[in-house]
DNA sequence: GAGCATTTGTCCGTATGTATT
DNA sequence: CAATACATACGGACAAATGCT
């Protein structure tokens, strides 16, 4: 084959770059132009499609890089965090808190928490990184209840979970869902979208196990070309034989 | 706002298709050329980022129509079948037996199946419609024994499930997973995808409920474009006050 | 079936802008 | 500041599928 489509060019260009480390630059526009005598577009084409394949990542003035994806096997049994699953996959995951101020809730929020739409309530916003990317973005409301009991601003630095616990609750996941999106604007802007990339959103609501009362509604953005969800079901009345 | 972008046209379009009924017949493009005064490339990119949203299907030769898919509530507690699903928005499910032969197994079966690699089993391809659209491509494989038991090639048109009953067993989920991914070449001609398509794959282990043996393991390969998957998870320790 | 207009698919060459190094 | 590399947009040309006459 000499004379290359898009998708050929993808799919040769995609077999070239899957033995290289993550993280290593490949060839500049350029060079695949002259290489493979097509035009630049045909070779922007190419490379598009293995950005929206997870396997690319481009910065504009630099170059187009192999992407750093890492696997995130949520299980039925035991749910390992994602701090440790980054970890664990040689890279680094941090998170920040952005901003905490007190908003009127929306009506999905109001419904989670039991509460009249509108309610002012605690609003948290962190940011997770994974190795100087920006991986998630992370909203967390507090029950009107829990405002009465913890001091947010100054400790939720930290784990909410934490901070719940020192405030006499027994928090556990009661909730969650989570499905593949596109975000919404401003959740693109903070997760620093310029294309459409397509992410998980994961809500949870925590209760508190003693009262059942709903403690926390937490609602998160991650970028599915930085960790790719992966669900895993056992069936727990069969043993699997080794 | 005068002066469009490809992604400023994007969100306009979105917005302005986003009441309209699934099916409908939107705008060409050259109609969109004169109504924002823009060139072709400009709006086929608008156009692009509007397909993989979901949002739109375009077909050569025919038109750009409002994408029609169906969400797909996969809930720890009371899992739906994806024919009821489809049913219930309206649209309907049907699925298709394509082919039945004896091969050797690769070894992502061999391992699930608990037999050695290369062995010869009987391997059915079935594909699956939502409304003249294909939706899903699926690849089943009997354990060796199951082939003692069943004659898989006349009646296996019907649910594999009630054949394994017949033929005196107990089938029941073991294990399950399920992972958004880009299927490998020869899945993407069944699938018949000229673009990129982002697809569930789901593997699931059927087992005997009574002995435990691996009698199925099935590989299936879902179009985002055409189901939308969502997990939900109940913590049935807690009750949802309602 | 044949022919034709419409519509999307693909590719090219060029120009200009912007971020990085 | 200059060179490099990616981002965005234009206009043109031809191909291929569809649907109608």
């Amino acid at each position: 084959m000499s004379d290359w489509s898009a998708r050929s060019l993808a799919r040769r260009l995609g077999e070239e770059f899957a033995g290289l480390p993550a993280g290593t630059r490949v060839a500049s526009e350029h060079e695949l132009m002259r290489r493979f005598g097509v035009s630049r577009s045909l070779v922007r084409a190419a490379l598009d499609e293995l950005v929206t394949r997870f396997l690319l990542r481009r910065v504009q003035g630099a170059g187009t890089f192999l992407n750093n994806r890492i696997d995130y096997v949520i299980s039925s049994r035991n749910p390992p965090s994602l701090h440790q699953t980054v970890a664990a996959a040689g890279s680094e995951a941090r998170t920040f808190l952005v901003d905490v101020t007190q908003m009127p809730v929306p009506d999905v929020v109001a419904t989670a928490l039991e509460c009249d739409p509108g309610t002012p309530l605690n609003r948290l916003l962190r940011v997770g990184y994974v190795d100087d990317l920006i991986a998630n973005s992370i909203e967390e409301w507090l029950a009107p209840e829990v405002l009465e009991h913890v001091d947010v601003s100054l400790r939720a630095v930290e784990s909410l979970n934490e901070v719940l616990r020192m405030g006499r609750y027994q928090p556990v996941r009661a909730w969650s869902r989570a499905a593949p999106d596109f975000p919404p604007e401003d959740v693109e802007e903070r997760l620093e979208l310029e294309r459409a990339v397509p992410v998980w959103t994961i809500e949870t609501v925590t209760r508190d196990a003693r009262t059942g009362r709903a403690l926390l509604y937490s609602r998160s953005w991650m970028r599915q070309d930085v960790i790719r969800l992966v669900f895993e079901f056992d069936n727990p009345d069969l043993a699997y034989p080794g």
